[in-house]
DNA sequence: TACCGTTATTCCCTGCGAGATATAACGAAA
DNA sequence: TTTCGTTATATCTCGCAGGGAATAACGGTA
């Protein structure tokens, strides 16, 4: 019974569909870093029609826009993180570093 | 930001390797109620070829058998879940229940 | 020895996701 | 009006996980 570790997976779901996960926030947080999709994608060797398929979907299911898209322009367009989305990443990071931190205390007393 | 809710998937890893999860707990509650795999999986709509590499790769992983099968015999075998397993299972079980209870909590007091 | 229901194992097939590719649309700047 | 890098979108293919079916092995029991 050695070596044993619990792992864990937490997504926000609106209205049942699923919504934010953690390959997600990581799309959002590359996007802040780099103003667009393609270089976010770029930057996490992730296809861009992934990273635009996911943006998509959960812009939305969201209520407010989690990004803004500007095509066309002289740096061909952009994509920018709203307050919006900001807001997901942290509450979504939240609760994850505390739900961790919930159950390695929980593994630790039970065995 | 309403009909906000957080969903979350807890298994177990042994070296690194997944052990258990929610679907092979069923299973083997499926297996100490009804004493077999074919029984366990036809109750559960699981395919006993499912039933089977599940049971078979779990009992490899631990270092205790979860699971004892017997083939041949008069009801042309069985399978029964140990000590560990049942200990397994209830492992599972505590943990997730509090785990859920965990975050709910967060949910409520983040918005 | 014949029977029976289970475990054990192989093979085929198919649907789906992911990736690759290609191309259009866009619009500010020069 | 040309250029340029981005967003947007439609196919196409390929791999592979998973299901279904078929079959062997097993060993009490009658």
């Amino acid at each position: 019974m050695n070596n044993l570790t619990i792992e864990n997976k937490l997504w926000l779901q609106k209205d049942g569909q699923f919504y934010l996960g953690k390959g997600r926030v990581e799309l959002l947080q590359a996007i802040v870093e780099h103003g667009s999709i393609s270089a976010a994608a770029r930057s996490m060797q992730m296809s861009y029609k992934k990273a635009w398929t996911a943006i998509d979907e959960m812009n939305s299911i969201s209520d407010e826009p989690l990004v803004v898209r500007k095509t066309g322009g002289s740096a061909g367009g952009g994509t920018f993180v709203t307050e919006a989305g900001k807001k997901a990443i942290s509450l979504y990071e939240r609760i994850n570093i505390r739900c961790i931190a919930f159950l390695d205390e929980e593994m630790k007393s039970a065995q």
